[in-house]
DNA sequence: GCGGACTGCTTACCT
DNA sequence: ACAGGTAAGCAGTCCGCG
């Protein structure tokens, strides 16, 4: 890499109002000192800001400030100086004194065995110190900033459109106000535009069931592909005995190398022209690897510009995402792609987002002629490149929001769960007031109360109610849904971890519904003060925005994508407080909220009752009413906001809604035609193909049917398509692929200890074929007549399937929809009782 | 020694 | 390492049965 620019003699000939993105920060251990990692979006370079405050890593002690002085462990761990400070204890609600104990670098308050945190008992010791620079210079990752005399300056202010969203909100009070204003101007400041390169790697590898080992990195990388969002398509590849042929192609270009090292060196060139590197897998991998390697093959620690620390991997002077990270959060998954995908590899990701996989080989990758590898090389980089690319960057975009939200740079989000997240986003929020932030036990010692039992065994405490729906089927449905029911309960309800059975005597007869809980009147909770307020700033702006028709489809992505990454803290922010590993756990803040959940939904079911409103179903904050009187469904409306202050809303319009006694499993048309389908068998993702063919036939019919009289006619064809599906599985008309089940392994084969499931009998069958297992795989099998009655897919015969079996699913699939129609399977395919007796 | 009833394990889903 | 509630299939066990 280039030798460290000093960031004024690179800013000397910029002009002063040149803004500068704040993209992530870092310990530098040899200077002893911070620093912060800025996109120059005109030059597409990171530049870097070293701390020139000195700042120092510290925590806190309770300890009298004399007493610590006085320890020699403790100078002999690093401290290198003691303050008195007073701060805001929100457990007891008042001003203690405590010690600030400063050390000379961050293994010295922890990471060591004889670190600070070892010695003495410590508070705030264990954030990490490049977000623990953040916090403290109240720098926001993501937000462009202006450097004026060398100081960071936040380079957003509300503009007038800004102006014009606060007077949105001009109904809440002056904290609130406050608290609105500050997100609106993260959230509407300007995004900046990232150059960046995917890229992938091969390497030759003698076992090819075995993914190399990044760490001893003892086999040559073969290939490298790069996929650049300036056009650059390239592949490096190491020239290897009989292998060099003449490689056209237009998508890109090859290039090769007689030595490895040449090829690396040409490889990190590359990578330094670049301000973001995005891979997939690249912290555990490509990242590490090329690192080892390049080490390994004598190359110079200036020459290698990869960071590989235990967080993961990143550049000196850029930012790494890594994709595999990012997608394999739930959250995301769920929340921002709506479930689309459900496997955690590149080739399933991308068929389900991008339409189109991995290249297919059928070879080992040895075995690969030149072409083929550096196709399959540049395949592999150019899904990478497209998954960011898509929908106009969303996943970059998506990336900055979530981390102008948590406080964390992108490295970081990727890197971490919501839980992590809304850590970062608390612990900035007490730094920012002067709260001292509690230790886990601090708040269990005062609240580990649990007051109510859960359905379900193991459970700690009850969650929300499940209405036992009305079988059949129900023309003119009308869902409501309360709009962000726990956000909303901690808003209104003032739950936080510090107000939940506060400290105050006169509060205690401020009690929550069904428990033993009671919650302050004195003082606004933190947490209900924030997502409180990210909940109004959702649903009063951004979610409105995002289908608004009256606005250009790149600015309703946009809107979409605030949205959705606010949507993954509201909805998570409930449950961490329910997660004992979140480092605020608090147990009756989770309780209450359900608690609240519970309450305001009998109320509601209560209230439609009383209206003469028939209740068909209901699930935690929806409800299925049957009518078609638009005006009792608005009174309904007024009073919830009137009598609880909630907002409950217009979800969904049925057409109709087919139940059985089944609970979350339903099938609707909507009014714009289209079939919801909720938990059906014939809907989730493990299930043979063959059956979700013939099940999507039936929701064909269905979808077009508009009344009573269609649905007699919508009866027999499905009456027939399920004869004709039946007769195709007796004559063994369908392809043996169709008939596997695809299931998650969640642990190695050889970890299941108490039964062995259908899909570890087949995994553990291919691992006896030499076929490595990992947590995570999918596993797909078919059910045969064999004694184990499974095969996995590759090593199954058509002859062994067990038709029974499938004719039973495809009975059992189809049930859950015909109970209600009056549709007997068994009639249909003419088992009579006498057959069923042979 | 066999088979139905039952429990527990596992996965996928809903909100 | 966000939560609890529900469905379904299968593995394994218990218990009655001359």
């Amino acid at each position: 890499m280039s030798m460290n620019k000093n960031l004024f003699d690179y800013l000397s000939n910029e002009k002063d109002e040149d803004i500068f993105f704040l993209l992530g920060s870092g310990y530098d251990g040899s200077k002893g000192k911070a620093y912060l990692k800025l996109l120059d979006p005109r030059k597409q370079e990171i530049i870097l800001l070293y701390d020139e405050t000195n700042h120092k890593p510290y925590c806190y002690s309770k300890i009298n400030i004399e007493e610590l002085k006085n320890r020699e462990d403790l100078i002999k761990a690093g401290a290198i100086n003691f303050i008195q400070e007073k701060k805001y204890d929100p457990l007891i609600d008042s001003y203690i004194e405590v010690t600030k104990i400063i050390a000379s670098d961050p293994l010295s308050i922890g990471g060591r065995k004889d670190s600070i945190r070892e010695i003495i008992e410590t508070w705030e010791s264990d954030i990490p110190y490049h977000l623990n620079y953040l916090y403290d210079m109240n720098l926001i990752p993501g937000m462009p900033y202006k450097i004026e005399n060398g100081i960071l300056k936040m380079a957003s202010s509300l503009n007038e459109i800004n102006k014009m969203i606060i007077e949105k909100f001009n109904n809440k009070n002056e904290e609130e106000k406050k608290e609105i204003a500050k997100w609106l101007l993260l959230l509407e400041a300007e995004q900046p535009e990232i150059k960046y390169v995917s890229l992938d790697l091969e390497v030759l590898s003698p076992i090819s069931t075995r993914v190399p080992n990044p760490a001893k990195a003892e086999y040559p990388i073969i290939s490298i592909a790069f996929v650049g969002s300036d056009g650059l398509r390239r592949v490096l590849m190491l020239k290897i005995k009989e292998n060099i042929e003449n490689i056209e192609n237009k998508e890109f270009t090859v290039t090769f190398f007689n030595n490895e090292r040449e090829m690396l060196r040409e490889a990190f060139n590359i990578l330094n022209k670049y301000p973001c590197v995005i891979t997939f897998n690249g912290d555990d991998f490509d990242l590490p690897y090329l690192k080892n390697r390049a080490e390994k093959l004598n190359m110079s620690k200036e020459e290698i510009p990869i960071i590989i620390s235990k967080e993961g991997a990143s550049l000196e002077r850029g930012v790494h995402i890594d994709l595999y990270r990012f997608f394999f959060n739930k959250s995301i998954q769920v929340y921002a792609f709506g479930n689309a995908y459900r496997e955690n590899t590149l080739d399933g990701v991308a068929k389900s987002i991008l339409g189109r996989g991995k290249i297919e080989i059928l070879k080992n990758l040895s075995e690969l002629s030149s072409k083929e590898l550096a196709e399959y090389n540049f395949g592999d980089a150019l899904l990478v490149h497209d998954l960011a690319t898509i929908n106009n960057n969303l996943v970059i975009k998506l990336l900055i929001v979530l981390s102008r939200i948590s406080m964390m740079p992108i490295e970081d989000v990727c890197r971490h769960g919501v839980s992590g997240w809304i850590k970062s986003l608390l612990y900035y929020e007490h730094r920012k007031r002067n709260y001292l932030i509690p230790r886990p036990e601090d708040i269990i010692k005062e609240k580990g109360v649990i007051s109510t039992k859960a359905i379900i065994e193991g459970k700690k405490y009850r969650g929300a109610i499940v209405v036992q729906p009305f079988p059949g089927v129900h023309f003119n449905v009308i869902v409501l849904d309360f709009a962000s029911l726990y956000p909303s309960a901690l808003k209104i309800w003032n739950l936080s971890y510090e107000t939940v059975r506060c400290p105050h005597s006169e509060c205690k007869d401020n009690l929550i519904p069904e428990t033993s809980h009671w919650v302050c009147k004195k003082i606004k909770g933190l947490q209900s003060l924030i997502i409180g307020c990210l909940r109004d700033i959702r649903v009063e702006w951004y979610k409105p925005k995002s289908s608004d028709k009256n606005l250009t489809q790149e600015k309703r992505i946009w809107y979409d994508i605030v949205q959705k990454a606010l949507k993954v803290f509201l909805n998570a922010s409930y449950g961490v407080f329910g997660a004992e590993a979140f480092p605020l756990y608090c147990p009756p803040v989770a309780e209450s909220t359900a608690a609240i959940g519970r309450y305001a939904f009998k109320k509601a079911v209560e209230k439609a009752k009383e209206m003469n409103i028939e209740i068909i179903y209901g699930d935690t904050d929806s409800l299925f009413l049957k009518t078609k009187n638009y005006e009792t469904i608005e009174k309904l409306i007024k009073w919830a906001k009137e009598s609880m202050g909630l907002d409950l809303e217009i979800d969904k319009i049925y057409n109709y809604v087919v139940f059985s006694s089944r609970k979350k499993n339903y099938l609707g048309v909507t009014d714009k035609g289209i079939v919801d389908v909720k938990g059906l068998t014939g809907k989730k993702r493990h299930v043979p193909e063959f059956i979700k063919k013939a099940f999507n036939e039936m929701l064909n019919e269905l979808k077009n049917v508009k009344n009573e009289e269609d649905f007699e006619i919508a009866k027999k064809k499905i009456e027939n398509l399920i004869r004709e599906w039946y007769f195709k599985l007796k004559r063994g008309d369908f392809a043996l692929e169709e008939l596997a089940f695809h299931i998650m392994i969640s642990r190695k084969p050889e970890k299941y200890m108490k039964t062995t499931p259908q899909h570890v009998k087949a995994a553990k069958k291919l691992k006896s074929k030499g076929i490595d297992i990992v947590a995570g795989d999918i596993i797909s099998f078919v059910k045969t007549k064999n004694k184990e009655g499974v095969e996995p897919l590759q090593l199954a015969r058509k002859d062994q399937i067990d038709t029974e079996k499938y004719i039973e699913y495809l009975r059992s699939t189809f049930e859950q929809v015909l109970d209600a129609l009056g549709i007997d399977f068994n009639n249909i395919v003419g088992v009579t009782s006498l057959e069923s007796f042979l």
